[in-house]
DNA sequence: CTCTTGTGTATTGTCGACAATTACCTCTAT
DNA sequence: ATAGAGGTAATTGTCGACAATACACAAGAG
């Protein structure tokens, strides 16, 4: 009879080694968005047979970093306007029940630890005029926390284990380090003080509010662009 | 120079076969629901490679119909009922804001295509009172043509390509044809009237509500199964 | 008697080769 | 000159075998 352990962590293995670096190219532009992948060329950059890349593509594939057609191949997923609206109104949904949730089942303890991340953030924006340090790590961390605060799996794994390679890649190529940062600290706070206030309906709207300036943001800016090509 | 079609339909393939007769089996309880998965056996079963099975065991990973992990192996996912209601929370956020886009988005030809099987719904549901053909086939139809109607690439492939198998997993698996036939019937008139209307806010919200309400039938049911069980 | 250690077996991860399909190029006909 | 058909080269899908790892049971120490 087997009796395996349910709780052992997963080794780490060439695939997952390969699937990380090919990641982190991917999402910052060292593999350009839209080009076709050769999986014989990938296999002997990394000196690794093409079964183990596959592996590697299957796994990208799950965080939507690649697209497969069969007998045809692979491509890197390419960065649109429309993908990245569509993106943050996904998020908008999830994020904000993800809120919702975080304000009804996180632990005392939990939101101590994310009020204390918060006015180091604080700190540190008033520092450096923290623009880039609060948009890259600070507000990353801020929503990584909130998403694992609403205890609900199925939210975690899609938005953590899908949806943020996505959004990590738009970052990266189209250069957003937006000018939000302070504004974007005031919003956050006062979501913490929702979800310390155990006040779910609030904290979903706060987030979905805070997501969905981000994305109108992104809106106006794109209008801009057009406006300035076209004259 | 490769200048492929990008456009080309992808072709059906070994493993996509195997990949669907998996997914049945593992849907309606031919494969026990958090039992472990044997790569040899399944591939000498099926009289396929494990190279073949292992392309298709990835694309039950990819719907979380199947767990796996390194060096251990995959497990089918077991059905619990917090896995269940986290699935009814996730469905509320994503179908809630499918919804609103859908209000926004879809053609009017769409809309009157929706009306139209509502009717025959109606007339179907009169016929033979209803419950099972309904719950079964309308509601499934009601909810994608909702979600398709949304133009949203992201949320279709999230709810569609993902969450939907679980869905219908947990619903073969817990025997669920609710008996809330008839008034699902009347909030889903409600809810493609408020999308003619292009009312987003409310069609979201009163989606949210149909969702909500499933998942308080669901939960009803459990505390008396307990309370049942406890006497 | 319990816990640790060692060994054999079974399962998973990785590899290279072959078969099937697709993409590209050339040639021909209109 | 352009469009279509055929052939060739390259890419992807599938296969079976080997290597690495984990499991189960047995033996020994505390």
């Amino acid at each position: 009879m087997l009796l395996q352990n349910p709780t052992k962590q997963a080794a780490v293995t060439t695939a997952d080694k390969v699937f990380e670096q090919l990641q982190h190219a991917i999402v910052e532009g060292d593999m350009a968005a839209g080009s076709k992948i050769s999986e014989p060329e990938l296999a002997k950059h990394y000196q690794i047979s093409r079964s183990t890349l596959r592996e590697a593509l299957n796994r990208l594939e799950k965080c939507h970093l690649i697209e497969r057609k069969a007998n045809i191949g692979s491509r890197v997923v390419d960065c649109t306007i429309e993908g990245l609206l569509e993106l943050y109104i996904t998020r908008e949904a999830l994020e904000g029940m993800a809120c919702r949730q975080a304000a009804l089942n996180m632990t005392d303890e939990e939101i101590v630890h994310m009020q204390d991340m918060l006015a180091q953030h604080a700190g540190d924006k008033a520092l450096q005029e923290g623009v880039s340090y609060y948009q890259e790590e600070g507000d990353v961390d801020f929503h990584y926390k909130v998403i694992l605060g609403s205890h609900n799996q199925q939210l975690i794994n899609l938005i953590c284990g899908q949806l943020y390679h996505l959004v990590r890649m738009y970052r990266c190529q189209f250069g957003m380090h937006s000018p939000r940062a302070t504004r974007a600290f005031t919003e956050h706070s006062n979501i913490i003080q929702a979800i310390s206030d155990r006040d779910g309906e609030l904290a979903e709207l706060l987030m979905r509010r805070h997501i969905a300036a981000s994305r109108k943001n992104i809106e106006n800016k794109i209008a801009l662009q057009k406006a300035e090509q076209e004259s």
